[in-house]
DNA sequence: ATTAACTTGACAATATGTTGTCAATATTAA
DNA sequence: TTAATATTGACAACATATTGTCAAGTTAAT
């Protein structure tokens, strides 16, 4: 096998780990009300640290404004985000974590950590820093060139 | 950051880099009128060397068997796919590729190859193996405990 | 300052995925 | 053999993603 060869498995096992990853997390968080595709919204604001507009969060998520933009409105409805005013945008608003919703991501948190070292264990610190880099690598590239 | 953490770090990068790959599948079938889910559909039947059951497709893609369903139905009637009778099993049909099936695969790999070769080569063929090592090992994981 | 180019929210169309359910078929166990 | 269990196709409900489009707002260029 060649390089492009083992570059193209990999391709598949990305695609079939992500289904089976969402799959997971939805399953964790159902007992809250919550899938993963919102969980990954509390989560990138939680770690962004601030409050973000839909298209930072998107940017973040690496995934289309339009689809972040209608997790953000269920989720607003469902009182786990606020809209508050930002200053450099009229029409923008800053996208917040209600206290709901942080309380929603600190319980996640709380069944995440273990469930991913659990997870990690069969696995060495060396592999697990090498996966990260290639598949950083890779959104990198893919991001470049569309 | 423990091992846990970069674990996190790489789920979150799988997530990501799944989205980015689909939408280049997209792109690089769009000039077929494919899809990148239906050009993975094509390449099962393909790599299995065998027609095989919706059911045994969806395992391989490690998805649920009513989205490969969908898929196959809507991918019959555009005629790149076919069922035939299964001695095995009287409902559950096996799908093979039609010529037009084949064709578009090949016409799809004859893309793919220089794709994947131009991706890898910024990698290593020790990172490249490593991180398809970790994810596979990671799809066990998940497949024991769905 | 004015214009051109970009970004953003809003809305729609469409594709893809999950889960749930039921009846038909196969497989396994007793 | 018969009964329990599991798999499969079919259909539905729903969540999530892409792309496309338009108008409002911002930024950059002249």
């Amino acid at each position: 096998m060649n390089k492009g060869q083992i570059f193209t498995s990999l391709v598949l096992e990305i695609f079939k780990v992500s289904g089976q990853l969402n799959a997971e997390g939805d399953q964790l968080t159902a007992p809250l009300g919550l899938t993963s595709a919102r969980w990954k919204v509390l989560g990138a604001i939680s770690l962004l640290q601030a409050p973000q507009t839909t298209s930072d969060i998107a940017r973040y998520m690496g995934q289309s404004r339009q689809a972040t933009q209608r997790l953000v409105d269920s989720m607003v409805a469902d009182g786990l985000l606020e809209l508050v005013e930002n200053p450099r945008h009229k029409r923008a608003k800053l996208v917040n974590l209600t206290a709901a919703g942080k309380d929603a991501y600190a319980r996640l948190d709380e069944k995440q950590i273990p469930w991913a070292q659990e997870h990690a264990r069969g696995l060495t610190r060396e592999e697990l820093e090498t996966a990260f880099s290639v598949l950083s690598k890779l959104s990198q590239q893919l991001n470049r060139q569309g």
